[in-house]
DNA sequence: TTATATT
């Protein structure tokens, strides 16, 4: 719903630790002053905290006197970011641009001052390779108003810029987590639980966890896509949670809640595709998590794996711990 | 090198 008071009452709190209570939630902006809501975001499920969460005061003051007060508190080996939450309108909503083409001089200043005629701009951003500082000609624009977006898109999109030599290729950005596209050197893929050579230093020796066990059961998860190396999109229909060995009578709608598995490294262009890709061939996958620096549109280099089954986690664990992915070596452990 | 930026 559009509030227009709600932009003035209403926040966002980013950083949340794990173990936060809904009841300490509270009590601790309480403190502030009276509100009229406040919610920890939760997985419907488990419960689990998606680390973020919402606070609406009855007062814009008390919403600022929160965030004098409160953002940046440290809170077991975190610090939470206390914000204004953005309007949950659709004005707001798809009002971030992706630019390529961009003059391989420009910063984010450059590309804030080719745009912010359109507009307010929350913030720019361009894409430089992380070893040698040199811009990917990529970046985003983000409007706080889609309008404002639009209008940009429509004058800019074809143009060359000043000092450019390409005209500007302009879309709407992805969802960061949504996105489908090829890992780089995707073509040449070849998942280590297929290999019979050398170069994967798990696909052997491992005895009955071998890669190739059960394979019967392996190829379950990708009823739309194709094959193995063909992955459609609904990675959401894979399964729902309840795996094998969970038993028959005595579970009372009670569903498995998975081992988790933290991957790092698996590079910043990640995303959630890429570690389908490595683990679905592995067993059940729940699902997976890339952790996105929202402010750079990148991923930060790890993610989260849920797989139903702790034998299948296990192997995962076999297969892909050191394994070298696009040119660097994966960790792949159980969660701690 | 162990989480989550829009309900």
């Amino acid at each position: 719903m559009a509030n227009l008071d709600g932009a003035k009452t209403n926040l966002i709190i980013n950083y949340l630790p794990q173990t936060l209570s809904d009841e300490d939630f509270r009590s601790m902006f309480l403190s502030i002053g009276p509100i009229k809501s406040c919610k920890i975001i939760r997985d419907k499920n488990t419960l689990y905290s998606y680390g973020f969460g919402f606070v609406d005061y009855q007062s814009p003051g008390d919403a600022a006197r929160a965030i004098t007060t409160l953002n940046g508190l440290s809170m077991e080996n975190k610090r939470i970011k206390v914000a204004y939450a953005r309007p949950n309108d659709e004005n707001s909503k798809g009002a971030n641009l992706y630019v390529c083409n961009l003059p391989k001089h420009y910063r984010e200043e450059e590309l804030m001052d080719q745009f912010q005629k359109y507009g307010s701009i929350v913030q720019t951003r361009v894409l430089v390779n992380q070893v040698t500082g040199q811009s990917k000609g990529v970046g985003f624009v983000l409007f706080h108003k889609k309008c404002d977006a639009e209008s940009a898109m429509a004058d800019m999109d074809g143009k060359t810029p000043p000092g450019g030599d390409q005209p500007f290729s302009i879309k709407f950005a992805d969802d960061n987590a949504k996105k489908v596209r090829p890992p780089p050197g995707s073509q040449n893929f070849q998942h280590p639980a297929y290999s019979q050579g050398p170069r994967f230093p798990y696909s052997g020796g491992m005895g009955n966890h071998g890669p190739m066990r059960n394979p019967g059961n392996r190829f379950r998860y990708n009823p739309m896509g194709g094959g193995a190396g063909n992955f459609g999109n609904n990675y959401g229909n894979y399964n729902n949670g309840y795996g094998s060995g969970m038993g028959g009578s005595g579970m009372m709608g009670q569903q498995n809640q998975g081992h988790i598995l933290f991957v790092y490294n698996i590079g910043y262009d990640a995303d959630e595709k890429t570690l389908w890709q490595l683990f679905a061939p592995l067993g059940t996958v729940q699902k997976v998590n890339v952790i996105m620096d929202h402010a750079k549109s990148q991923c930060k280099g790890y993610g989260f794996v849920t797989m139903t089954n702790y034998d299948e986690a296990q192997h995962a664990i076999d297969c892909l711990n050191g394994y070298v992915f696009n040119g660097k070596q994966l960790s792949v452990s159980f969660k701690s």
